[in-house]
RNA sequence: GUGGGUGUAGCUCAAUGGUCAGAGCACUGGACUGUGGCUCCGGUGGUUGGGGGUUCGAGUCCCCUCACUCACCCCA
């Protein structure tokens, strides 16, 4: 094959894409009805802000980001996550000035230089939402249950809801030393990854997956224990209401997140059928951002879902409905093929999907077609139709026809079929 | 970046180092002049990912390379 698509992206087309037009549409659906109202910034922005933003040693800014110079010798990188261009363009146009709370929803590729693998790829799809100005722990809650409504309309179940809170700059170094100091006698017993992590992100041995710093970690500090005042009622809040609003959370203390930005509260959504990268949405409050890039104090809060994953789930799962024509126009000869043509045409101006054989393929063949087509009707046109002034309509779900006059048509297709 | 697995028809896969690389599905034509699905028969479709090597002989063995895939790292 001479011309192939890069590694790590992928191209989406029916019948796939009909599930990615669902989730889409769902989510909007959904977030509106929660208040967010679409924001479409760039794809490419300054490399500055993402660095900034995700941190300058996090793995995404160290050896994951598409940077390049453009000719100029501007420093450019395709966007590997949606929350910052979100927070710049709501700094740069002035939108805190707007009443408060302002919520954008956001969807489209991100990118990111990593070895690909089930649920991760250079190009991906994300839909996130971002909500500026609000502190109170409601919000966090709300976006909980927005994510929860989201879900259950795809009818996706046996989804684990995570929350944390990583604390604050007040409290979360507290808690860092405490884990060094946990740490600290024991090291030899860790993987070398995990004496990596000890000096340069100590939190993300809470993360190893390999069973010997399972075990060794058993009974290290809760970072719940080491929450300052705001920081502990803040997370009490939110479980509480969370629990009004009848969200099946569980606290997961270990889960740690890959960008610096976060404050207080994160969360997960992971689902056990989608192998090593289980994550299908993920989130969590941002409260010195907005202030970090310029801009007034505005606590925020916002999450990103990964399309691919979620649409990888509905195909396991879904009874997919593909779309199919309403009528299939089978015609023989020149002249029933003429006539069949304007018929489609007029069909598809008052919007039905009609759909026409053409010239060379036998009756059989083109009725071959409106089958595998799931087509609802088909009309034949022949040469005695056309001296009768009539078409000849065959239902496919169960075989039954009749003739009707040309203009009969459209009163005869506003009639639902019996079958 | 590291490690494993796999590359044969559009798709899913066969073929002990030995004739002309096969099957199912799909596509297409026919059996049935103008009636789909089911059945039967025929047809189209291949640089066996690419390159090199070993051999009388390579889809099969070896080396290189590329791609896909899974996992690690990390993450949606």
């Amino acid at each position: 094959m001479k011309y192939t698509a890069l590694k790590g992206v992928h191209d989406i087309f029916p019948p796939d894409i009909h599930i990615w037009q669902k989730v889409e549409s769902v989510a909007k659906d959904v977030f509106t009805a929660y208040g967010f109202q679409e924001l479409r910034a760039p794809v490419i922005e300054s490399t500055d802000i993402f660095i900034r933003s995700i941190g300058e040693t996090t793995d995404i800014v160290e050896k994951e980001m598409y940077t390049f110079t453009d000719k100029a010798g501007r420093h450019i990188t395709l966007r590997p996550e949606g929350t910052a261009p979100v927070v710049r363009c709501f700094v740069e146009q002035h939108l805190y000035n707007l009443p408060s709370p302002q919520k954008f929803l956001y969807s489209g590729p991100m990118f990111r230089y990593e070895r690909p693998q089930a649920g991760r790829f250079r190009q991906f799809y994300q839909i996130g939402a971002e909500a500026f100005g609000v502190a109170e722990p409601k919000i966090d809650a709300e976006i909980l249950s927005m994510l929860k409504l989201f879900f259950e309309r795809l009818g996706l179940k046996e989804l684990n809801f995570e929350i944390n809170s990583i604390g604050c700059p007040k409290c979360r170094p507290d808690y860092r030393k405490a884990l060094l100091d946990f740490f600290s006698d024991r090291l030899e017993g860790f993987c070398p990854d995990c004496r990596r992590r000890y000096d340069q992100n100590p939190l993300r041995i809470l993360d190893c997956k390999v069973a010997e710093c399972i075990k060794l970690r058993e009974g290290s500090p809760h970072v719940t224990n080491f929450l300052c005042t705001e920081c502990r009622e803040h997370f009490e809040a939110l479980q509480s209401y969370a629990e009004l609003l009848a969200i099946p959370y569980a606290i997961n203390p270990e889960m740690v997140r890959g960008l610096d930005y976060y404050t207080r509260t994160t969360f997960e959504v992971t689902c056990k059928h989608l192998g090593s990268q289980n994550a299908v949405a993920a989130g969590g409050r941002y409260d010195l951002l907005v202030e970090d890039f310029g801009g007034p104090p505005t606590p925020a809060i916002g999450f990103a879902i990964g399309m691919e994953r979620i649409t990888s789930l509905l195909k396991l799962s879904a009874d997919q409905d593909i779309p199919s024509p309403k009528v299939f126009i089978a015609a023989l000869g020149e002249s029933a093929g003429r006539e069949g043509l304007v018929i489609a045409v007029r069909l598809r101006l008052k919007g039905l999907w009609a759909e026409i054989g053409y010239a060379g393929n036998s009756l059989k063949s083109q009725l071959r077609r409106a089958d595998r087509l799931s087509a609802q009707y088909v009309f034949i046109i022949g040469d005695d139709e056309i001296r009768s002034g009539k078409v000849k309509w065959k239902l496919l779900s169960d075989g039954s026809q009749g003739e009707i006059g040309f203009n009969e048509i459209d009163t005869f297709l506003a009639v639902p079929p019996k079958a």
